[in-house]
DNA sequence: TTTT
DNA sequence: TTTT
């Protein structure tokens, strides 16, 4: 342990539903990937220009992830980058990047998002809910994060 | 085009020297790794406990990286996430995932730095320099970022 | 000198049209106040629940707060945090605290920020401009900051 | 409530031994001020170039600060910008800027801090600690922020 | 694989 | 009022 910082605020819009699982001790996780489009640049014509964010959540957070957060929706996300190693079951070595979420709030309103798509962007199956919710999780409820097989 | 927003401050050492290069158009390019610890916790025994995080510059800054800049430092790393998919020269895909520096702090003063180690942490080569300088490099620096083959 | 950061991200919305001025050497000054609301919270009545912060920005940052940003307007601002002490000219001692811009965005489309509002929101003598417009200032340009009587 | 963000991220050092307090309902809240230097500039002679920045803390955060950090003590404090205005006995109006901490990490070893000083920069009534403690505060501890008298 |  |  060492002296350490790791601070990640990301604004963009959900790819896809969130998928959820639950880990071995019942724990909630939420995972979803975060379109973030890089600044317009004027000097260069640069084509592929978005990156695409994996982004996952626990508890208590992961619950609002999936109550509330679909495909298309604007977000903030406030987390840490987390960089796994991990094999494949071939043995192959990989690496998963993921910002692992503690704080994720609305950048629109319901109505703003609704405005501003044709078709369902709200899946109705969601409960009813204000907007402009926020949720703040908390470190120490994501117990075992390096447990979980995802 | 849309709404987006990409920040990532990091606190953390070099695992290496930096390696220098240079883009087709003269451009200055430094990369280097650097070691987050993740914060302790007493919950789990996380035996995997640092994220290894490539960090580009570009310009002024990447010359500030190869000019002062030396394994073992602990800096203050302020950028982008980045996530680039390319191939392989076999057409294997893989995915890189860098920060791209756009300010760079020492968190330590060159008298911290050699005391906290044992051995040549400061390359002799290096030009002298104060302590606790400080760089900032701008975006429009980093004129042909995604041009560059490294 | 010593090894230091400072580092604040707001997003919330302008209480008015930013003033505008200029400094002894013809740079530019826009000055606003951001309304930004605290996270709702069960456990508390917090009656005085937003924060009115004054954001400054210099040159060309200056000039896309002028031409682009009106009352109302949602948007994301990144900067540093600036405590000034200063006398009136009675002699009594003030403090002024702001963040001085570095970068601002948008974090609303110039549609949504009509269909959100009642009334004139967009001043119509700001020249026409495409939506999503980011701009990004150096410090380098903040070149006398600390001159200006302001 | 709207949408709203607010995040404020410093390096500095303390100028005092942080003060005690504790609220109506027996929470602990501590409160200190952190001297953060602004990044040297060749460009202007700026006599003032330092921020003198409050930092209040509730809680087990509180408390924290209240056995660890000291006077000279390089800390790095993740938390918002608070702006308070409220008037004093004889009703004249006054504005308290601050920043409600919710994450305090040293960033530099005990060692690193007795280096750099002569004199007893540590107060041996603290009780001993190991170096690179974090701790990571939440905000649903902060309950009652906006009712301290302080 | 991708959002707007 | 101020830290290094």
């Amino acid at each position: 342990m060492s002296i350490s910082y790791n601070r990640v605020v990301l604004v963009g819009r959900l790819t896809r539903d969130p998928e959820i699982r639950f880990s071995a001790n019942g724990t909630q996780v939420s995972v979803f990937t975060l379109a973030v489009d890089r600044p317009m640049r004027t000097d260069i014509n640069d084509s592929n220009n978005t990156d695409f964010i994996r982004i996952v959540s626990f508890g208590k957070l992961a619950e609002f992830v999936s109550n509330y957060l679909v495909k298309g929706r604007l977000v903030l996300v406030e987390g840490s980058l987390r960089i796994r190693k991990w094999k494949t079951q071939d043995g192959d070595p990989r690496t998963t990047t993921e910002v692992v979420a503690n704080n994720i709030r609305f950048m629109e309103t319901k109505s703003q998002a609704n405005v501003d798509t044709e078709g369902p962007l709200i899946d109705e199956n969601v409960k009813p809910v204000d907007d402009d919710i926020t949720f703040f999780g908390s470190e120490s409820e994501n117990t075992d994060s390096d447990d979980i097989p995802f």
